[in-house]
RNA sequence: GGGGAUAUAGCUCAGUUGGGAGAGCGCCGGCUUUGCAAGCCGGAGGUCGUCGGUUCGAUCCCGACUAUCUCCA
């Protein structure tokens, strides 16, 4: 069947790499700045797991936050989409273009140019540059975009039959009207659809046709949103001061249609990929197997780029979604019959064929190979544990006769042994037993209740309540801490905040100018007081979290509370704690000097990832694949303290362009997103002996982007100690130090301790350790020599009662008072006594376990197996007459009494508790 | 953020009505052997994760914490 044969027109088709490379050239052309992916990684956007759009590192151009040096741009974005109505992950692999990881390209014009040029080029581009069938084309516009719909037919000379309208808000249908959230900037957009043909036609009962049905013959390819509202939370939509163009063009369709595939995956994008997988498996890419290796495929990029953009697997949050991509991936391996790590191999091939485009996947490829390898062998072993705890449930089932496994008992595989309940299956099978999967999904569905439910409590923070006269729209707080640690400013909103540990209500306030620092770089946010005038009240400030308007200070006052001690407010003077932000400060410093001095000793695959400094200590996580050495980590605390002496200025750039910074070799946190200008912290070494050098003589030291607070120099940290050393997950160490009085602190604590030592001991050369070694040594004879001789005297003084056993019901008896040291040698002396007897014999002893008057009764093996006397009864029965308690098994059994003179009475009535208890 | 599980010798793990801490591998010593692989005998190595509680008595039961594994969000 010859298919489609406009799409090849001449020549072999092109390449995905020359269509990424042409979008952006199109572009440029036409005055559109370039601009790279930004990470796939948004560390400083809690609200987004992963990027999932090209639009989201021009976010706050479009909400006005941010400025850029251009009004066009164009990219070509790393996307990740793994939740939400538009894909499950359960789903990727199966069919024709659900993906994980997804490339998008797109235009941007920032108040620029608007509707009619992106819509002309948008056409130009695929029909007259990309060739594609204009016949094939569809366009949907908003119902009441006119303007489009014109552009459309008038400009680009479209037959107005293939101009469909769609949407219509008034009914809350938001087909072709696009909005950013609930609130904020929206408008309408257009589409772009193609044909896949009459043959991919699906049986929708109101039709099979753009905007109706979402089957695969009309396959949107590119939409072009125009952003000219305001949405108000009533639903009102006012103008933008500024309209913008934001457009979407998928470029993993784009690609299949210009190869003439009617499945991504058959593309020029995944077939090496798919390849390798035959390679390594041996088979073919056909039926199941097919969708297997696509899953593997399309997973194996969706792990390269998130671990080469800083993600890492583990158990929360983005690392847990890498996580379930990767083990999903390897066990489709294992439907392919491959048992051993192999995703690592198939994310080596994804490098060679992005490399170019994506320069961050070849600088880390060595590091992204191995995360995912080890992810792959912890997951080996997590089956391996999980199919031990199958056995158990197996073993349990034949007992009982059963041949289903429970939905809880699969559910409990692999709620808590991570076993995938698909394969526990398939395990089960091999047993002949079947699986309950409804139960399973209850028990999943309950487990989803719980957690989602959870998380909306989580989310009772509500929106900023403005204060009176006070207007939130486009409100950006200004931050004057880098000067002051006070200062004052006008009330602008509050918002009520939960409650803190004791169950005291919190609220934020947001202030027009503060000095208070949010939480932010992994620095924690400042605490203090407000004073409130012009009535002087007082209100303590107990942290700074950061918000999209700025820093929101959070006070230990409920939100109506502070509302009303806001009402008459004119001015809210702010007062940083001092001594605070100081430790915090020094704290900060030291971690670049920490970092520098990381880099210098453990080499330059040194890099941040993660980072807490407090008034208390700083702890500092960064890549590195073994433990640091002694001798390493005491060289990188001497690297610190040498630039603690150098005493160089901090030198502070509050504004630089970030091509320079990065020019300079800036070390950025990895993945971060920074806009165009960026604050840059800069620490030269060698220390100055005359006055009057300039701040950057010497060698660059450290220089690194960062928003936070810094000494003047570096000499006011004062003191630098390394404090732990230790793993955070694979391939991430863990350095935890301390500046300033906190370290000196802790050097007058360790130096009082040493003295305290040194008026106890005397160790040649001052040599402490091995002082103490051999002392515990000597300890430990000494202890084993004392043992012994009181075991010794112990067993003599059995020997008396030994040589002459009493008579008691036909049993032998032994019954004295023994000087055991503890319970060992207690134990110890009953055998030695119980030995002695041979046959028939019962053994009662006392003795004063420190403190606590203790009676042992043992019998002979004899007697335990006739049945004859039961030590733990005959304890018991003893200990109860005198108000004792105790038990044991038949052999062996003890009690405690509540004094000496009741042992003594237990030991006198011992042959009248004996006789009473034997069987005769 | 919320669940579940685990924590015992250097490693892998046993350890039930609460009552003497064990195995295998590894390590050290001795013997056997031309040597090696191995075998035999002996030995060292434990705050039973931390801290509380219940109990005459806790590796075991209860609670809190910490770390690791795992699921959901």
């Amino acid at each position: 069947m010859s298919r489609d044969p406009h799409q090849l027109p001449r020549g072999p088709a092109l390449q995905a790499r020359d269509i990424r490379a042409r979008f952006l050239s199109f572009f440029a052309e036409r005055g559109h700045t370039v601009v790279a992916s930004s990470s796939l990684v948004p560390h400083d956007d809690p609200t987004l797991k992963f990027t999932n759009a090209g639009m989201n590192q021009f976010k706050g151009v479009f909400l006005g936050l941010e400025r850029r040096d251009y009004v066009r741009a164009a990219s070509c974005q790393k996307c990740m989409r793994v939740s939400g109505k538009h894909n499950d992950l359960e789903e990727v692999g199966k069919d024709a273009r659900h993906h994980t990881f997804f490339e998008m390209l797109g235009n941007w014009s920032f108040g620029d140019y608007y509707k009619r040029d992106s819509i002309v080029w948008g056409w130009e581009f695929l029909t007259a540059v990309m060739g594609l069938d204009k016949s094939r084309l569809w366009v949907s516009v908003y119902k009441d975009d006119d303007e489009s719909f014109a552009i459309w037919r008038d400009e680009v000379g479209l037959d107005p039959a293939r101009i469909i309208r769609l949407g219509d808000l008034s009914k809350g249908d938001e087909e072709n009207f696009w909005s950013m959230a609930d609130t904020g900037p929206c408008g309408p957009c257009t589409e772009i659809h193609y044909d896949q043909g009459e043959q991919m036609k699906c049986d929708h009962p109101a039709g099979c046709f753009v905007g109706v049905c979402s089957c695969d013959r009309w396959l949107e390819l590119w939409n072009h949103v125009f952003m000219e509202f305001d949405r108000q939370p009533g639903g009102a939509l006012n103008p933008l001061p500024m309209k913008s163009v934001d457009t979407g063009l998928g470029f993993e369709r784009l690609v299949a249609v210009l190869q003439g595939k009617q499945s991504n995956y058959e593309t020029d994008i995944f077939t090496p990929m798919i390849r390798k997988m035959e390679e390594i498996s041996g088979q073919k890419a056909e039926g199941e197997a097919r969708i297997s290796m696509q899953v593997v495929a399309d997973h194996a990029r969706a792990c390269a780029f998130t671990v080469a953009d800083g993600a890492i697997p583990s158990n929360q949050d983005r690392g847990y979604v890498v996580r379930r991509i990767l083990r999903r991936a390897a066990r489709h391996g294992h439907l392919l019959g491959v048992e051993e790590p192999f995703l690592w191999k198939v994310a080596d091939v994804v490098i060679d064929e992005m490399g170019d485009a994506y320069p961050e996947l070849r600088e880390r490829r060595a590091r992204v190979l191995d995360v995912i390898r080890k992810e792959e062998e912890r997951f080996i072993r997590t089956l391996r544990s999980g199919l031990q705890v199958y056995g158990d449930i197996r073993d349990a089932m034949r007992a009982g006769g059963r041949a289903t496994l429970t939905g809880a008992e699969a559910f409990k595989l692999h709620d808590t042994f991570g076993f995938p309940v698909d394969l526990t299956a398939v395990v089960a099978a091999e047993d002949g037993f079947t699986v309950d999967q409804a139960g399973f999904e209850s028990c999943m569905e309950e487990q989803r209740a719980k957690s989602g439910s959870e998380a909306v409590y989580r989310e009772g923070l509500g929106p900023w309540r403005p204060l009176e006269g006070r207007d939130l729209s486009g409100f950006r707080a200004v931050f004057t801490g880098y000067e002051a640690v006070t200062g004052d400013g006008r009330p602008v909103a509050v918002r009520p905040a939960g409650r803190d540990g004791q169950g005291n209500d919190l609220a934020h306030v947001l202030l027009d100018r503060t000095p208070f620092y949010a939480e932010s770089g992994g620095q924690v946010g400042d605490t203090g007081w407000l004073e409130l005038l012009p009535t002087g009240a007082r209100v303590p400030v107990v942290g700074t979290l950061p918000s999209e308007e700025g820093p929101a200070l959070v006070v230990a006052l409920g939100a109506d509370e502070l509302a009303d001690a806001l009402a008459g407010t004119e001015v809210v003077r702010q007062h940083v704690d001092a001594d605070a932000r100081l430790a915090t400060m020094r704290h900060h410093t030291a971690t670049h000097l920490l970092h520098a001095a990381l880099r210098r000793v453990l080499g330059d695959h040194v890099e941040q990832a993660g980072s807490v400094v407090d008034p208390h200590r700083l702890r500092f996580d960064f890549r590195h694949d073994q433990a640091v050495k002694p001798a390493e980590l005491s060289t990188v605390e001497r690297l610190v303290q040498e630039r603690v002496l150098d005493n160089r200025p901090v030198i502070r750039h509050q504004d630089m362009a970030i091509d320079e910074a990065k020019k300079r070799g800036a070390m950025a946190l990895f993945g971060e997103k920074y806009g165009d200008r960026v604050r840059v912290v800069e620490i030269h070494d060698g220390a100055q002996p005359v006055p009057g050098a300039a701040p950057d003589a010497g060698d660059l030291f450290s220089l690194e982007l960062c928003g936070g607070t810094h000494c003047l120099a570096t000499g006011d940290i004062g003191a630098f100690r390394i404090t732990g050393e230790g793993s955070v997950s694979a391939g991430v160490r863990r350095i935890e130090a301390v500046a300033g009085d906190v370290a000196l602190d802790l050097i007058r604590r360790e130096h009082d301790e040493l003295r305290r030592l040194s008026g106890l001991l005397r160790p040649d050369g001052g040599d402490y350790a091995a002082q103490v070694a051999a002392l515990l040594a000597e300890q430990k004879q000494l202890r084993r020599e004392l043992a012994g001789m009181r075991q010794d005297s112990a067993r003599a003084g059995l020997e008396e009662a030994l040589a002459a056993p009493a008579s008691v019901a036909g049993l032998r008896m032994v019954c004295a008072m023994v000087a055991a040291a503890d319970k060992d040698a207690f134990l110890k002396l009953a055998d030695h006594a119980r030995d002695r007897l041979g046959q028939g014999g019962v053994v009662v002893l006392g003795a004063d376990l420190e403190g606590r008057p203790t009676v042992l009764v043992t019998v002979t093996g004899d007697l335990v197996d006739s049945g004859r006397l039961h030590a733990g009864n005959l304890v018991k029965s003893m200990a109860a007459s005198v108000g004792g308690k105790g038990g044991g098994r038949p052999n062996l059994a003890q009690a405690g009494l509540p004094d000496a003179a009741a042992l003594g009475r237990v030991l006198a009535g011992a042959a009248h508790a004996v006789a009473a208890h034997v069987d005769a």
